[in-house]
DNA sequence: CGCTAGTTGCAACAGAGTCTCAATTATGAT
DNA sequence: ATCATAATTGAGACTCTGTTGCAACTAGCG
């Protein structure tokens, strides 16, 4: 429950109140694993009968992402999801355009030539952004025209 | 001209007709430098007296990726951004979150790295985006706080 | 306990893109 | 040149994500 600590602090170090519905959602989101949207979430969380709202939601999952507890993979066509980071380190994702899977990747050098780009061009990064699409083993064995496996997204 | 006859091949490889439309829109593309988005180029068309349709442009812009003479670019949150290809080779991009700068970089190390790690994962890699968010070197000087430069974006 | 700034839910709104449908048109065949 | 037909178009309704204004609430401090 450390976690839950963390957030508080970085709540009450921005003037933030520790609300009902943030602990609701902070304690759902403690519970997820894998990657989540916001129609996850707040089904999640109407199932258990806490009533939080959407847009309540929406205010503040950038508050959790602010404070670490969760990183925000920008999807294309704008969907967003989230994921708890709670003692993992950064990763980038590979996503099935057939089965909607989401594989994780990492590597330091792809990071580190990010920081070599954004000094030879003085650009100051604050973040990114990088995703693979195509088609995991098994849509892909099914058929190079991505037919038939698991639900679309 | 060319570029033209290349869509025109592409069109008839694929059942699709040349309209007066589709002509008006190549020809627009062709004629922009530098990465726009869907009402840029709607602007432009109205501009020059062509009533393309948005519904239209929105339909026949992904005929145009693929057939290869633009490429799309996904912002964050949802904006997609186009460009010409003609010639030039794949590259991603930096996006200034102060003034919307878009800066290109390239790196064949990085398109590699992507290879080895879709083999290890046996993950057919069809595409990427990779965006590198920050702020530019005239955004950067203004103040570390994103503060007065350009428009925001 | 009582104040006050922060928070919430709701519902209206906004931006990007998709879809339906009737009317139009490109294109291959006669 | 004319026809038949499948593709295309424009308009507007619609969907999906996310944002925002506002009145009613509430956490947190004294
Ligand atoms: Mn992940
Ligand atoms: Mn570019
Ligand atoms: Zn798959
Ligand atoms: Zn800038």
């Amino acid at each position: 429950m450390q976690a839950i600590e963390r957030f508080a602090q970085y709540l009450s170090k921005h003037g933030l109140k520790m609300t009902r519905e943030r602990r609701a959602l902070i304690d759902h989101v403690l519970s997820v694993r894998g990657h989540f949207d916001v129609d996850d979430l707040l089904g999640r969380l109407r199932k258990a009968g806490h009533g939080v709202s959407r847009a309540t939601l929406y205010r503040n999952l950038p508050r959790l992402v602010d404070s670490g507890l969760i990183h925000k993979v920008e999807m294309a066509r704008g969907q967003a999801r989230y994921e708890l980071m709670l003692g993992r380190h950064h990763h980038d994702h590979m996503i099935c355009l057939g089965c909607g899977t989401i594989l994780e990747f990492e590597s330091p050098e792809v990071e580190r030539i990010q920081e070599v780009v954004c000094r030879r061009k003085k650009f100051v990064m604050t973040g990114h952004s990088h995703q693979i699409r195509g088609y995991c083993e098994s849509c892909a064995s099914v058929g190079s025209s991505p037919g038939s496996a698991g639900r679309r997204r």
